[in-house]
DNA sequence: CGGGCCATTGAAGTATGTCAAAGTTTGTGG
DNA sequence: CCACAAACTTTGACATACTTCAATGGCCCG
């Protein structure tokens, strides 16, 4: 990890963690024979791995799951038979709390692999939603760590990937248990614009597929919080908002607020 | 995972989410040679593994690391060689903030693995400090993805202890986010009283290792509201406090405090 | 085109952070 | 072994960021 940056990418995808390819294949990450086509490739689980390690795939039939906005991919409780890895669209994580309200955990980009959390009980300790239409693969747990067991290369790339996703949980923690409202939205828009970048979108320009109430449940806030903090940016210049179009015309401002006064 | 009692569980250790071992050996875990005579065995790497399975341990080269209280096992920024795993005492996990202060990110008892967020970057994005002398097992990590070729069932503990520590994550992430500061104290409480009770140590009377200080940064809050939060436990006779010194008095109503009135 | 969801904004109440001071324990060095 | 210093804890008073409650308006989808 870059340490120089890592405050700025306080709720970064897992992906995001990810240490640039090796030389030999400097900008796009080995095919596995499935995933060749595929847009989200080089952020996945093949990243990184060069043609003859990705080979072991070849033994994982990989399934295709499309999502409609508003379904669940798997339900919190499930027994636990996939990873999946989103092909396009967005989703949410959400876990149950003793209220009967819900959580929101994480939101997932193409490339995001989800499900790790189950492999302590074999059941998914949380669901996950599509917030627009949708596709992921399901990657065959089983299966998968069969082939783990021909490269140590993937057998290393599954442990990172869990271990991605760890440290986002740690740096969301920290965020949440030492800011105050308008830094954590200040760095949600900021982690967001980072991982729209490192996907070929505008880091500027986007929509926000989550309503302000998922924001703020993610954040450890409020909506109404999550609303007058964009409210704020936008009337200090730093950004525009109308509705959930989102300008970000200072990102500079927007780091600098994110960064002040921490205790 | 049972669910029924997954809310009271809410900051159990990973170790905590281990399914009961198979019925062959009902009671004690399969000793890696290693580990044999090690008090911690059962909660640690070869925790559900056969004799035959923990076999493939044998080509790894388990040094132990003793650590005076207050040292640190390894820092934030050092490379990743080793995961290790908690022999005796108490260990806590630390990261730096932008602003130069640390934020608690975990407490590790004996049995606990250490260092799993440290295969992202190959560097260990946090620091751990003894919080009395302890000892740990050093685990070359290249030597453990090695011997996860040949076991299968390695491979999985391995995934099984990461996706541990990411539902720890996620629910210390869900308590801090939408729960009151009593409650979080209380949690707290009941965390470690459970994880006590699973060690075979007395679950209703035990020495916190942590300043008041640490516990509030874990928490997300402040040592004065832990401070007053033990003091309100008291005066309604749910535990009795002196200095660091606990005694849990009343579990259930402690249990109660902690599920009411979530949002 | 209408009903429901979502977002915005205001006003008031409150939990908790902050500052401060005193007491207690632990550790250290003479 | 004692004495002093440092670290930790407790408790109080005050300030404030945020939640809660409420009302309005806009947007989207059926």
């Amino acid at each position: 990890m870059d340490f120089t940056t890592s405050s700025r990418d306080v709720l970064a995808a897992g992906g995001a963690q990810l240490p640039p390819a090796p030389a030999r294949t400097p900008s796009r990450a080995a095919p596995a024979p499935q995933c060749v086509g595929c847009g989200a490739r080089q952020r996945c689980l093949p990243a990184g791995l060069s043609e003859h390690e990705a080979r072991c795939l070849h033994a994982v039939t990989i399934g295709r799951r499309r999502v409609r906005k508003g379904q669940a991919l798997y339900r919190e409780g499930e027994r636990f038979l996939f990873l999946y890895a989103v092909r396009f669209g967005t989703f949410k994580s959400t876990a149950m709390l003793n209220s009967g309200s819900d959580q929101v955990t994480g939101f997932h980009l193409p490339g995001d692999v989800m499900g790790f959390d189950a492999t302590v009980s074999n059941r998914h300790p949380t669901t996950a939603t599509a917030l627009e239409d949708a596709e992921a693969c399901a990657l065959p747990y089983s299966q998968l760590t069969d082939a783990c067991a021909e490269e140590r290369s993937l057998r290393m790339q599954m442990l990172r990937l869990a271990g991605a996703e760890l440290v986002r949980d740690q740096r969301l923690l920290a965020l949440i248990a030492h800011t105050h409202s308008e830094q954590r939205v200040a760095a949600f828009l900021l982690s967001l614009s980072q991982r729209m970048r490192e996907r070929g979108f505008s880091p500027s320009d986007f929509l926000l597929r989550m309503t302000r109430a998922e924001i703020g449940s993610y954040l450890g806030t409020t909506l109404e919080t999550v609303s007058r903090s964009l409210s704020a940016f936008a009337r200090r210049g730093f950004i525009t908002v109308r509705r959930r179009q989102i300008h970000l015309a200072d990102l500079d401002a927007l780091r600098a607020e994110f960064e002040t006064d921490l205790p």
